[in-house]
RNA sequence: GCGCCCGUAGCUCAGUUGGACAGAGCGCGUGUUUCCUAAACACGAGGCCGCUGGUUCGAGCCCAGCCGGGCGUACCA
């Protein structure tokens, strides 16, 4: 707890008789700093006392002096204010930050303890889709921020390499496949057979028997259904880990489906054994206790698995070898049901972690069409024709960041302009997909995926740029020590009290699952630096001719970096020295 | 039909868990580069916080009902 607070809750535990826990968690932020730095509401102390807030705020006010690090404490209203002693407050703030370094902003709360992520899982033998995104992104970001918070992290890639959609590609492939045709671009050569079989299959049952068919064989074991099925996994594999690598997104393990699959025989035994499964019209289920639910699928009439099965082993399987304190499924909120019926499987099969299962979701990919001539907003997906690759995507930004950096900068300011217009692109589309609340639906749109000015992954980048081209002209080293009284002017001031929120801002984006709440925070920071940096009539930071301001001011913009660069990189977005 | 989610400026969204006057970006209009990177900054216009009731000292936030949009609803994942 830092020094101010911890002073503050001194002062008010006798007079209003809380614990200092207690009205540490009732400080609030004034609105404006005129008013204050802390504020402690008194409502909640009027009910006790029978007396207005506004009155017990002026009482205890009366009685407080003020101290060393609490220049003022005044009530204004129901609000008992206090004013931090400026250059005491930089001198924490900042000297925090200098000596934290790196883990400023991390903590070991969770040490001990282990978290299973479940992101991203793309469909073998399908192109890597837009609406993949999300998944890729905001569990690899929310790993990043429970590591920072000291937990241990297990990363699991839950490939859709198995079930009926593979039927249809195995049907698909041995109608009209070619290998020499697949080896060629295997990927889209796949998604081709299987969107265009897909499409004739929905009104033909002789179709739709081949695919079941194949996908038995599969199950079975069959030995020419599985060579054809371990090459197209492969291939798979090696495409998505191009564009991985890209996004810099990284996986403790890929295990898909088929992983747990050889499973799914014991779950589906063990469900009988409990008495939790019964055969309904032909398939093996198991009913929700609430009726209205319907039941889920364990086994289909024609003896395959369904993807609950597997996921009921996965889990499992995850829990024998991580015993993890909480596994996340980060996928889509149009799947919330299925999660809901997985988790009460897990539960009545007797597994006491079964609460440990928590479904992330977050809204879906949406994409305009005409509709008896009306524009509607409809689900993006494979089978609708969405075809909207990410690497379409990916291309096109670093193409236009390219295009920005040829018409701004002279020939050779960049050692390598491609590398840097790679990080710049990516680094938007990263952060539009992050910067909303995760539960909103996303209408796609190439304009605002696509923009590098205002509330933009670049946006960030480029204040980071700017610091660092700072530093870079300074050239000496940052200094922890300076004079603190220096910094006075109120921007700074604001600026220390942004840096300050840092360590609450990560654990609060942990806590909710929102790494919107930190690209929010980011983008506080970054304003207001660009606002200070423009301003050079009142405060260049760099100024040889006051070597003392400058180190101090030096040492501010240090701090900016680091923050900036800690939450860009937890968030997965490159941190950039030149752009 | 039923269930869940969303509804805040022309558009896209924040809103610190119910508190001080509702904030940004985009777009539109007008300005700022002998300066530490103009992917930036300054100023301006723009609001029935979907509607109606309720709870509360206090509601954009909580409850109920309606309206609009989206998703889901047993052998796809």
């Amino acid at each position: 707890m830092n020094p101010f607070i911890k002073e503050i809750c001194g002062l008010l535990e006798e007079p209003t008789g809380l614990k200092a826990g207690d009205i540490a968690a009732a400080l609030t932020t004034p609105p404006d700093s005129a008013m204050g730095d802390f504020a402690f509401p008194c409502f909640p102390l009027a009910k006790v006392r029978k007396a207005p807030p506004a009155k017990i705020a002026a009482e205890i006010a009366a009685a407080l002096k003020p101290t060393p690090l609490l220049t003022r404490i005044e009530a204004r209203g129901p609000y008992l204010n206090f004013f931090v002693e400026r250059t005491a407050w930089l001198r924490e703030v900042l000297g925090t930050i200098f000596q934290e370094g790196d883990k400023y902003g991390a903590s070991q709360e969770g040490k001990g303890k282990t978290i299973v992520f479940d992101y991203s899982a793309p469909n073998v033998a399908k192109e890597f889709r837009i609406f993949h995104l999300r998944t890729t992104v905001l569990g690899n970001a929310l790993y990043n921020l429970y590591r920072m918070l000291g937990y241990r992290c297990v990363g699991i890639n839950h490939l859709g390499d198995w079930g009926t959609q593979f039927g249809v590609v195995l049907a698909a492939f041995e109608e009209k496949g070619d290998e020499k045709k697949l080896a060629k671009d295997p990927i889209r050569y796949l998604t081709g057979l299987y969107v265009e079989y897909n499409r004739r299959m929905g009104d033909d049952g002789a179709l739709k028997g081949r695919a079941r068919e194949w996908l038995k064989k599969l199950e079975d074991g069959d030995a020419e259904a599985r060579r054809l099925w371990r090459l197209f996994v492969d291939l798979s594999v090696e495409d998505f880990k191009r564009v991985y690598k890209r996004l810099g997104v990284r996986f403790d393990y890929y295990r898909g489906e088929s992983f747990y699959f050889e499973k799914t025989d014991e779950v589906i035994r063990e469900a009988e054994e409990k008495g939790i499964a019964e055969v309904s019209e032909g398939a093996l289920v198991i009913k929700m206790r609430n009726d209205d639910l319907p039941p889920i699928i364990i086994r289909k009439s024609d003896g395959a698995t369904t993807y609950v099965t597997r996921d009921m082993a996965a889990a499992k399987h995850r829990y024998e070898e991580f015993e993890f304190d909480r596994m996340l499924y980060v996928v889509g909120s149009e799947q919330k049901l299925h999660f809901e019926q997985l988790f009460e499987a897990l539960e009545r099969m007797g597994y006491e972690w079964a609460k440990r299962c928590l479904h992330i979701p977050y809204g879906i990919y949406l994409e305009l069409q005409e509709v008896d001539g009306e524009t509607r907003r409809v689900k993006a997906g494979t089978r609708g024709g969405f075809k909207v690759l990410l690497e379409e995507v990916l291309d096109e930004a670093a193409d236009r960041a390219e295009r920005i950096i040829d018409e701004n900068y002279e020939e050779g300011f960049f050692e390598d302009k491609r590398r840097v217009a790679e990080a710049v692109g990516i680094g938007a589309i990263i952060f539009n997909d992050l910067k909303n609340t995760r539960i909103k639906d996303v209408v796609f749109d190439w304009d605002s995926m696509l923009s590098f000015r205002g509330e933009t992954g670049p946006y960030l980048q480029y204040a980071h740029a700017r610091i660092c081209g700072i530093l870079r002209k300074w050239g000496g080293d940052v200094r922890g020590e300076v004079d603190f009284a220096l910094l006075d002017d109120p921007e700074e001031f604001e600026m220390s009290k942004l840096l300050a929120r840092y360590p609450d801002v990560i654990r609060r984006a942990a806590e909710t699952y929102e790494p919107s709440a930190l690209a929010g925070y980011l983008l506080e920071i970054a304003t207001a630096f660009n606002k200070y940096y423009t301003d050079l009539t009142r405060h260049r930071v760099a100024d040889e001719n006051a070597p003392d301001l400058s180190a101090a001011r030096i040492l501010m913009a240090d701090c900016i970096r680091r923050v900036l660069a800690s939450g860009l990189t937890a968030i997965g977005v490159r941190p950039l020295e030149r752009m």
